[in-house]
RNA sequence: GGAUGGAUUCCCGAGUGGCCAAAGGGGACAGACUGUAAAUCUGCUGCAAAUUGCUUCGGUGGUUCGAAUCCACCUCCAUCCA
């Protein structure tokens, strides 16, 4: 199977300019193309992982990928899929950011001669020259047209700034500056990006007279129809230090029934064959392929290491065996006790496990809270400094919240 | 620049002088049931030294014994006119 082939069976083509010529390009290893990240924030997520997956993907096929990071579309914000204004965000922190996606990627993409190409578009936006860009690139496209997009759609309801109404623009003319410098002729994409690619194969065509191409993946949802890779603390990053592996791990290890199959297709490189296989599991042998999916995407960005550790302690939780020793852990610090004492809303609050003293004593008069797995449910329970010593003390909120409490 | 409507807790949204830490819904969290899933049911959802106290209804000042609610000014948003 070639690697277009392979794409479809997965499932992560959405909108393709042509589809024949894509497919010719990409399967003979032929293509130059470019994928771009917006730096709104110091760490990639899921959702650029898929991006990067695919760049992965078409590299071991002999394409040649491009990964731009938009240091100076970042200035913009992009106002696709979205329904407020982005806040702006000043340039120190745009060029921090961009600093941390280039440190990331490199773990993913190759870099170097011949291989991956690592371009910021700031090189080329920020100083651009308003009057000549508006008469050299601003003269090619239609306002009437560039309403009727489907990215601004939603923005006409609540509001839409002259600003943000430049993205398409400016994305627009990236393409064309990655055309004219290294004949980057494709724009790969999130389907959320198709007007905007669009916008950068017209812009082309006017301009140069030129043929480029455009083709977006699917878009990762759930079966409820929302993003995936999204918690309500917000994005399950990719930075171990934002979202530890642990979390990470227990993120797909809880996808639900209807989506696991999708993700293992969409985000893992097992084979498809071995994909299809799981097709038939049901019930409780579906929680097997979460496994399954958990460790391969835990592999994948933090290594097979950090992967098995979460594996152990995620079983030694749940399923009795496993080893206990790489759960996540909090310390004690002698200022948080009185006396040489501290209850146990003090210790829920102290190591993060509920965000203040009234959620802890909420948490605690439920039902919800554990120690060494016996219930407590007495709110005044104390503990002294020596009860954390050596081990410490397994506490729990909830199901799957815990960590191991020990004295610093 | 002009006219009108609006800003309430994580989100939507009720509240137009005291009975308001603020209805209802969603979400989140906890419990039961399960497979670390979904669905369902129950509880809960500002903070704290916790039958009490403190801080909150865009901002600042004012009226009042008392303001989310009334007044003034300001900021931001939407719609229409230019």
């Amino acid at each position: 199977m070639k690697v277009f082939e392979e794409l479809q069976a997965r499932g992560l083509l959405a909108q393709l300019t042509d589809e024949d010529e894509i497919r010719e390009l990409v399967n003979n290893g032929k293509a130059k193309f470019y994928i771009g990240f917006d730096p709104t924030a110091d760490s990639l997520h899921v959702g650029h992982f898929m991006a990067l997956c695919l760049m992965k993907r078409l590299q071991m096929a002999g394409n040649q990928p491009f990964a731009l990071v938009g240091g100076g579309t970042g200035m913009i914000g992009d106002p696709s899929g979205r329904t407020d204004m982005r806040t702006m965000m000043t340039t120190e922190t745009i060029d921090h950011n961009v600093a941390c996606f280039k440190e990331q990627m490199s773990r993913f993409i190759e870099f170097g001669e011949g291989k991956a190409m690592l371009v910021n578009n700031a090189d080329w936006l920020r100083n651009l020259n308003y009057i000549e860009f508006l008469r050299d690139v601003g003269a090619h496209f239609s306002v009437n047209r560039m309403l009727t997009a489907e990215c601004y759609k939603q923005r006409m309801e609540k509001g839409l700034s002259f600003l943000e109404f430049n993205y398409m623009i400016m994305q627009a003319y990236d393409f064309m500056e990655l055309y004219n410098r290294y004949g980057c002729n494709m724009q790969f994409g999130g389907d959320d990006q198709w007007s905007n690619m669009l916008a950068g194969t017209e812009l082309i065509r006017r301009k140069l007279g030129k043929d480029a191409y455009a083709m977006t993946i699917t878009l990762l949802l759930n079966s409820e129809g929302k993003k995936m890779g999204k918690t309500q603390k917000g994005a399950v990053w990719l930075d171990p230090n934002k979202t530890s592996p642990f979390e990470f791990y227990q993120y797909w290890r809880n996808v639900s029934d209807a989506d696991v199959l999708k993700c293992l297709r969409m985000l893992t490189f097992l084979p498809i064959e071995q994909i299809n296989e799981m097709d038939h599991w049901e019930g409780s042998q579906l929680n097997q392929a979460k496994d399954i999916l958990a460790y391969e995407l835990t592999t994948l960005v933090h290594g097979a290491e950090e992967a098995g550790k979460a594996q152990e302690a995620s079983k030694g939780l749940f399923g009795g065996a496993g080893s206990l020793a790489d759960m996540p852990k909090a310390q004690l610090l002698a200022e948080h006790f009185a006396d040489g004492k501290i209850d146990l809303i003090g210790v829920l609050v102290a190591a993060g496990l509920v965000q203040s003293r009234s959620e802890g004593r909420r948490a605690i008069e439920q039902g919800g809270v554990t120690v060494n797995d016996e219930k407590v449910t007495d709110i005044k329970t104390t503990y002294d400094m020596n009860q954390f010593d050596g081990e410490g003390l397994i506490v729990k909120r909830g199901k799957k919240n815990f960590k191991k409490i020990v004295m610093k």
